[in-house]
DNA sequence: CTCTAAATGAGACGTAGTCTCTGGTCAAGG
DNA sequence: CCTTGACCAGAGACTACGTCTCATTTAGAG
C-alpha cells in the first residue's frame, strides 16, 4: 500500500471525501522533495482551485501528514511530516531544514508548570543556523543553489532568535 | 530618566531622528500595558501613517524594545521587551503572556551541532497553555476579559506546537 | 439511480506588511 | 540668506497569505 493510499484511508475515516481535487493536492504535496509554499503547489497542479489548496492542507495539517516551518525570513512553509512531535533546524542561507526529536524540553515545562501554574500543552521551537556546506562557502553568498532556494523575494517579518 | 527618553538616547545613537510621529508611535508603545499590534497603535496614535508605524516598529525590533509573540492562533503580537533573551509563555484562552528566561535549550544546541554539523545561531521557542484563572473558569469561554483578549476575530493559522 | 451533504472554484474580502513617490524638515556649508 | 542633500512622513498601490461567500458540481450512501 502506497502512502497515498494511506493517506487517503486516513482521509476516509475521517469522514473526508476523496475527491479529484483533494487527490491532485496530494500528489503534489507528495511530489515535493523540500518544503514548499502553498504557492508553489498551485503551480504544479493546475486547475485546483487557491482556496481548495488551502483547505486541503489544512487538514493535511490536522493529520499531521504535513508541518510547518518557519523560514528565518518569517515565511511560513510546509513539509512532510514524520508524525511524530520535532522540531526544525533551519539553514539561514540555503533553507534546508533538518528534523530533530530529541527535544528537551520536558524539564522545562515541569519547571514552568510549576513557576507559573500554566497547564502547559504545546510548545513550538524552531533552531537557525548554517549548514555545512554553507559554513564552507563562508561568505560567497550561494546565489541561488541547494535546497529550495526559490524565494529570492525579499519576505516580510524576518528576524528569528527571539528576545 | 524615563523609559522614554532613554529610548530616544539609544535612537539618536543609532542615528534615526527624534521626529513627532516616532515619538507619538513610543508614546503610544509604552502606554500598552499587554502585547498589541500595529492596528492597535493606530487607533490611539491618530494622525500617524500606517507605514510611519510599521516602520518605527522595526526600528523598535532592532533595538530590542519590543518583541513579538506569537499567539497560539498565528498572530504576531508586539510586546515590550525585557531587552534580554528570553521566551514567551502564552495562554490559548485569554491570551495573556509571561516570560521566562530559564531556557534551557543550551545543551540541545550542543548536541544537535554535533550531530548535525550545523553551526547554530539562534533559536525560538513559545509555549502554550492556560493559565490559572482560566483554569478556574474550566470551560467556561470566558467571553472577552482578561489581558488584552480583543480580537475575536477568526484569524489565519491557528494550530500551535509542532510536528 | 437518486438524492443530498460535502466539496469545489471564482472572486471578494481581510490583515499584515512593503514599496513608491511626492513633499516636508532640518542641518551643514557657502 | 540660500542651496543642497539626507532623512523622514504620509497616501496609497501593491504583495503575500489566507478566509469567506455563493452558485455549481460531485462523492458516495441508500
Ligand atoms: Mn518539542
Ligand atoms: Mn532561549
Ligand atoms: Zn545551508
Ligand atoms: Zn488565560
Amino acid at each position: 500500500m502506497s502512502d497515498i493510499d494511506l493517506i487517503i484511508e486516513r482521509l476516509e475515516l475521517r469522514g473526508h471525501r476523496i475527491t479529484s481535487s483533494r487527490r491532485r493536492v496530494l500528489d503534489a504535496v507528495l511530489a515535493q522533495q523540500a518544503h514548499f509554499t502553498v504557492d508553489d503547489l498551485l503551480h504544479t497542479t493546475r486547475k485546483v482551485g487557491r482556496a481548495t489548496v488551502f483547505r486541503t492542507m489544512k487538514i493535511l495539517l490536522d493529520l499531521n501528514i504535513v508541518c510547518r516551518v518557519m523560514m528565518d525570513d518569517g515565511a511560513l512553509h510546509y513539509r512532510l511530516s514524520t508524525g511524530r512531535h520535532h522540531h526544525h533546524l533551519v539553514c539561514t542561507n540555503c533553507g534546508r531544514v533538518e528534523d530533530f526529536s530529541n527535544c528537551d524540553v520536558n524539564s522545562l515545562v515541569r519547571d514552568l508548570q510549576s513557576a507559573t501554574q500554566y497547564e502547559i500543552e504545546a510548545h513550538w521551537l524552531e533552531v537557525y543556523g548554517r549548514c555545512q556546506s554553507c559554513q564552507l562557502l563562508a561568505s560567497v553568498p550561494e546565489s541561488k543553489s541547494a535546497a529550495t532556494s526559490k524565494r529570492a523575494t525579499s519576505a516580510r517579518g524576518g528576524r528569528r532568535g527571539n528576545n
